[in-house]
DNA sequence: GGGACAAAAAATGAATGCAAAATGGCCGGC
DNA sequence: GCCGGCCATTTTGCATTCATTTTTTGTCCC
């Protein structure tokens, strides 16, 4: 069992990930795609939460030096993925359960202000595609199909982000995603019966209070369905044992 | 008047500005050390908006060599204060009045989420204490102390803030903060009359909502009492011979 | 005299080298 | 037999150096 990272050669990923992020639009720099790669690496979690990430290991395995690799490595301890202990290395960041409930609240937050602001300036057609999703989505329900549902809401809660016309909120909303990206997936995987249920009533009131454009009703609403996926995500985590997981 | 950095020996402010960022806790590293000071340094306007920052200079200044800089630039990048071309050195960000319009609607939801936490978990003697600013600052306004008032109602903010218990948010908020912190602060000097004492009556209702632990309500008018700054902000800047900016 | 091209100069991007600190193993002591 | 201190090795942090790109300047031609 590798506990820490493959040395075969350049295994990542291929940076074809997101794509969108802060200053990286077209990145020909050796600093920024490094910077993708590794982001992308470990926020999909192929590395070990708390395990240290040696710099030598890294740049051979990227074919770098150090130089590029460290100023990556700064970067992303200032967006929370790792922290780096003085002397000591990088380490890919443990989340305490105190800090996903913090990081869900903040997540929470944002979707909130962007349901708010996609009230002021969303258009029809696009609440005809997120109704489109919706369906979508309730099909993927009503089949038990997990993953299709996973999906269908992704979709939907970007698409009411993009409906913000905010990319400095959907660069921030996208940095905190990635932090409880694994979290997210396995929270709802692990989704039971009834807060399946219970997301589906909450996206019927999401959907209703943006037709009306009621901005701070939506807030309230998105707020307390992310509140709600919080509670089922903190919930998973101290009792796995009952939801079964999904064999992925 | 120097339009770059002044090249006198290590003239940053001694880095015993805010001292809660992310990682930096407790920071010996060198690398820390450049990142506090050239923040604050950035933060609080020393170069020009859009001016070039030759590593070279800065190294010098800062009596370091340009590896720690260069790692320094990359973070303060990557939290938006300032831009690196490819090839063509760091510019101090130029933000565009979209850009300041998406950062205070960011902000205006970073506060909402707090006061929605806040009430979730205040005490009475906290509530108190903002209570306490809030006549302070009242005095201040009686007395038509601009700065007196700034700094009461920056305090007010902050322990809204305080009250959610959430160390990430608190990040965040200070994060977000520090972009537009310059243009903030002229735009509580350049405030109008009329503005001003709208600014008090929000304040009270903000305090009425706290004192209900009224989340949601709270939530509404934070969010509202922020659009309000921005529009007064936006306004200033925009037609910035109406409001006499204060002489410092 | 002005504009375009080219070469020099400077700055950036990345790699390498060196000192200090940490990790791990070993030996001696209890 | 177990624990603590000491030394070798590894790793990190920063400085220095090399290569590439940009910018400037000088010159030539129109």
């Amino acid at each position: 069992m590798k506990s820490t990272i493959p040395d075969t050669g350049v295994p990542i990923t291929p940076s074809a990930g997101n794509g969108d992020r802060q200053e990286n639009r077209h990145e020909p720099s050796l600093h920024g795609e490094i910077l993708l790669r590794l982001r992308d690496y470990v926020v999909e979690g192929n590395i070990p939460e708390g395990a240290r990430v040696p710099e030598r290991q890294l740049c051979e395995m990227l074919g770098i030096s150090r130089t590029p690799l460290r100023e990556a490595l700064k970067v992303l301890a200032a967006e929370g993925l790792i922290e780096l202990l003085p002397n000591r290395g990088a380490r890919v960041r443990q989340l305490s359960q105190r800090d996903l409930e913090e990081l869900f609240d903040v997540m929470a937050g944002l979707e909130s202000l962007a349901g708010r602001l996609a009230c002021e300036a969303i258009t029809d057609a696009e609440i005809t595609a997120i109704e489109q999703l919706h369906y979508e989505m309730y099909g993927h329900y009503l089949h038990r199909d997990m993953h299709g549902y996973f999906q269908a809401n992704q979709r939907i809660h970007e698409s009411i982000v993009d409906a913000a016309r905010n990319d400095t909120l959907k660069i921030a909303y996208a940095n905190f995603a990635g932090r409880i990206r694994r979290v997210r997936y396995s929270a709802n995987f692990a989704r039971k019966r009834q807060r399946w249920a219970e997301a589906m009533r909450e996206h019927e009131a999401i959907l209703d209070a943006l037709r009306r454009r009621a901005g701070s009703e939506l807030s309230d609403i998105l707020f307390q369905h992310l509140r709600n996926k919080r509670t089922a995500a903190i919930e998973h985590l101290t009792e796995p044992q009952e939801g079964a997981p999904a064999s992925p």
